[in-house]
DNA sequence: TTGAAAGCGCTAACAA
DNA sequence: TTGTTAGCGCTTTCAA
């Protein structure tokens, strides 16, 4: 363990005979620098291993930072869910593509977020840290919020349409002649839940099909939710034909506690999930999910916070994604 | 949206009617100055909404970033991993504690890696990358490998002892009086993946158990790759009547695949996987496991890293810890 | 094509 | 207790 060097431009300006500017120039491919002296230049840098002391250039160029930061609720589960995973891989993506750095802040939505390096925040979702935006939108950090419906601030936001989306969850098992349909929700905290079960809800009315409490299972998001629903449901005197979970990992479990319980997937009921994970693929019955592109959605992300922070973008961004039904073997018609 | 402002120490100065310096010690919280002139001070920056430069903060403190850099290899499967999701916990809640802050590098192993901001870094395992470990050692970054062994590079770690673990996992299994013991391996290009297929291997071997390619099978971590795996062994003249996974999700999907087939667990097969995932807990058998301590990893890493950083710790760190065997359900003694 | 010099916004001796 | 004055390491006019 050596101690830091610190070997600056000054070092490699003197070894080179040259002036800082010209290696400025050099490290910052400048064409007009005559080929001797880049040779030179470069042949200092390579002895000295020099590296360019990225908090001198920022300052000097009169940035912010321009990393990204992606603010995540410290929720218990929002690490576990397919959903903060694939959006992670999406602006992971989106961030390495631009070069942009990727600042972390997992919060519990106390604190408030210094956003120390972060030139702009994309927040996953919002959970009891609404504070931090408005923080953020107060200090002019370029802000964005993903999956979450920010109409009364002056925040841009990129989202799936969790409303129709649950609305197709249910058009899709009426169609099908479900009647008795039953469902286990995601988080309730967050806007995607309860869009999802608004969207649901609302639709079985409409289609006159009365809200039934028996059929209704306040989940989390969880496997461990999802079990306890499935337990619950089979036991029913009089269990639901189908079931809308409002994730894929949810509707997986459903249906893994289903084969434990000998129910067949889609003979005995029906499973719808949410999601488009892929482990839903290739279990022993494909699941029957609403597609959500989260890793897009993730690199969207990043995309327009980028233009944002570069003041390309202006004005705000309100995007709002469709979901896609995906139909494939979990659901069929009831045979009751 | 407004344009980001730029306020700086020098506006707030003015209009306390002090001078920088004092408005530098205020919001450094300098005890040496006078009450009203704190107050005076905190009403300017209250009014004029001023924030410090970060970047400037710290070119002037002479320091590289402070934040932690956490490597994580861009590889397939990485991310969908317990491991992955523990360990980023782990380290965000580290981080959190000790009030650094969290920057991520989600990397393919080719781009050089400028540390842009990072004070110290923790490599989330070595894939395809080692040369970025090399790099930050020649830099004098402070650098921390978790679970993989560099026993060549000058770089402090810590990490499971996965030989162990592995043949603990085997010892079990042949205890239990299994002769019939397969194996789904992780992805091999991971130390760990390697080492508890090797002290799972030579711990049969020791017993008398000899190498049978036909109980053996190459995965990778991810539920695909076990059920596979499962279909291929439950298809098997001879099937095994115990198997190995080199991790939890294998080993769950394992079972989920015996479900379907009407195989039992444990009665016709043993199942045992590797990391105490909490997904293992609440199946239809519990899952018998061999404990990593994920998180308290990925905590333990923040705080030498960062003592390190500090300079406090001035030798390497190298740290083994011992895996646990976690005995559930899901394991017993053949029937056959 | 190159260099001198003025900052970028802040901290930290050193004085006063 | 407060202010003056150098920098931190680099970029960027502006001249030469």
């Amino acid at each position: 363990m050596k101690p830091p060097k610190k070997v600056s431009i000054t070092d490699v300006a003197k070894r080179a005979n040259v002036s800082i500017t010209t290696v400025s120039r050099v490290i910052n491919k400048v064409p007009t620098v005559d080929k001797d002296i880049v040779a030179k230049v470069e042949e200092a840098v390579a002895a000295l291993k020099f590296r360019p002391n990225p908090t001198a250039q920022r300052l000097a160029r009169g940035g912010k930072g321009a990393a990204v930061g992606f603010v995540i609720p410290g929720f218990p589960g929002v690490f576990h869910s397919f959903y903060a995973v694939e959006l992670m891989r999406g602006i992971g993506h989106g961030c390495e593509t631009l070069h942009l750095d990727l600042v972390f802040h997992i919060t519990d939505g106390k604190n408030p977020l210094r956003s120390t390096y972060a030139g702009g925040l994309i927040f996953a979702d919002i959970i009891e840290n609404r504070s931090q935006v408005e923080d953020a939108i107060e200090d002019g950090t370029p802000s964005l919020v993903i999956n979450h419906l920010v109409k009364d601030l002056e925040v841009s936001y990129i989202a799936v349409d969790n409303v129709k989306g649950g609305a197709t969850a249910a058009e899709y098992l009426i169609n099908l002649g479900h009647k008795r349909i039953a469902t286990v929700t995601g988080n309730m905290q967050t806007q995607a839940g309860m869009d999802r079960y608004e969207g649901f809800q609302k639709t079985l009315m409409k289609n006159g099909i009365d809200f039934d409490p028996e059929y209704f299972f306040k989940g989390d998001y969880s496997r461990r939710s999802a079990r306890d629903a499935a337990m619950y449901f089979f036991a029913l005197d009089n269990p639901p034909t189908a079931i809308f979970a409002a994730s894929d990992e949810m509707a997986l479990e459903i249906i893994s506690v289903a084969h434990e319980s000998g129910i067949k997937v889609p003979e005995d009921i029906s499973v719808i999930g949410f999601d488009d994970n892929p482990a839903g693929l290739f279990g022993a019955v494909a699941l029957t999910t609403i597609k959500q592109p989260l890793f897009e959605m993730g690199e969207e992300a990043v995309k327009i916070i980028n233009s944002i922070m570069q003041g390309k973008q202006t004005s705000l961004v309100r995007k709002v994604l469709e979901p896609d039904l995906i139909i494939r073997e979990s659901c069929a018609p009831p045979s009751s």
